[in-house]
DNA sequence: TCCCCTAACTTGTATAGACAACTTCTGGAG
DNA sequence: CTCCAGAAGTTGTCTATACAAGTTAGGGGA
């Protein structure tokens, strides 16, 4: 069904992989729009179309008689809060609890998808301060029978890693403020209506598909950090 | 100064200024790429680049076979990883606006500071539209008279590259999600307890001294998005 | 009347080339 | 050695054209 993509994209879609493999993080020089027009035998014009959705992902940075810069490096843009959340919570000696809410298999347009929703904190005594709520959607296409699973026990990555053999490798969010609703406002111990953050992430994997579609509601005790670099 | 901008973004502005006027909002059927280029006298080439930006700003959409549409949705802006403001917005097509509501010297126990507090957003016609309060404490110790500039005309970087020949270099954000007190209220349009995010950020320099201590208070209508590795 | 098919229209993709604007490197003058 | 001017290299802008692919409107057949 699916035509084949434009020529334009593939070539950004090579060259995107080069970078996310870390072809360049060594110091090698990005080829320059001529070698690339050269390269995949297109017009500069082409190549060009290519290079725009990179800046427009902020992978590469361009500017007037420079060079084209990768401005990914690797781990400098991580945060840890960012990271798995089981990840991260074993790295501040907590011990990680999880309360899964749905588990469910559902029809999208975009084909079946295992949707999950888990309340997630840390043990403290005999009880669990609640951090996070994760409603995430998996698709099925990629992750058969990945809903025999429970999520309670183990880690979604981790599943997908040792099951599947696929591994989580970039990331976008896009952050939003809402406010607490009754669910999330008692598992919190917030009062109804309290500020919080909501994260709309898409986890990718290294050739670029979508593995995970992930809503993160966040705790205000959860302090997130974010670091970034200022480039040039 | 400035040089005169591109043909595109100069057609870009036009069409702009001609949506936000209202022109389209009768059912008048937006021009096809042909009568524009006709119009403008340059090749259709140059149009799709103008149309280019407007599809980015979600003023106009496009399809293929399909005319062009108006959409009447609000103006979202979109931040990538925290970059500068003025970097941002000029990115697009848009004149950014600084409102200086505070600019003093205090004492702190750390010593003297520079503290600015500025609105800033986007010239619209002739009204602004708020996007960010920016709270901003700059050290006089490593920026002595540095109060003397006009910071509703000048960017706070490029002052202190140009002056100063010192670089922002990283930066590290902490989010949080609060209510909207009534003077943001006012700016951003939106009701009094919105939820916003604010990221309290330290900027420091090539020397890891912080340079700047900076609380940003978001719009609604500014998407943050966040780029990150999983670094395997 | 209803439906399908075609033609016209509109946007998407790609080529080829020219010149402008900016950066970086290099070599010569001092 | 330092500094500056110029050359070479690289990206930005724009023209002109061709064909592909999708949408819409209109006409003809049942």
């Amino acid at each position: 069904m699916d035509s084949k993509p434009a020529v334009f994209r593939e070539i950004a879609s090579t060259l995107k992989s080069a970078i996310l493999k870390g072809n360049f993080h060594d110091g090698t020089p990005f080829p320059t729009e001529h070698e690339l027009s050269a390269r995949f035998q297109v017009t500069r014009t082409t190549v060009r179309r290519a290079l725009e959705l990179l800046v427009q992902e902020g992978l590469v940075l361009k500017g007037q008689g420079r060079r084209i810069q990768v401005t990914l490096k690797p781990l400098t843009r991580t945060s840890w809060n960012f990271s798995s959340f089981s990840e991260g919570m074993r790295a501040m000696n907590d011990v990680p609890s999880s309360r899964v809410d749905a588990a469910e298999c559902l029809d999208t347009p975009e084909g079946p998808v295992f949707h999950l929703v888990r309340t997630r904190g840390i043990v403290r005594g005999r009880d669990v301060q609640y951090l996070t709520r994760e409603d995430s959607t998996v698709p099925l296409s990629i992750f058969p029978g990945i809903y025999e699973h429970d999520f309670a026990a183990e880690s979604l990555y981790e599943v997908m890693r040792r099951d599947y053999g696929i591994y989580p490798c970039r990331g976008f969010s896009t952050l939003k403020a809402v406010a607490a609703d009754e669910s999330v406002a008692r598992d919190f111990r917030v009062s109804s209506g309290t500020p919080l953050i909501e994260a709309t992430q898409q986890i990718t994997d290294a050739s670029d598909r979508v593995i995970e579609t992930v809503i993160i509601t966040y705790a205000p005790e959860l302090k997130i950090r974010i670091a970034r670099d200022a480039g040039h």
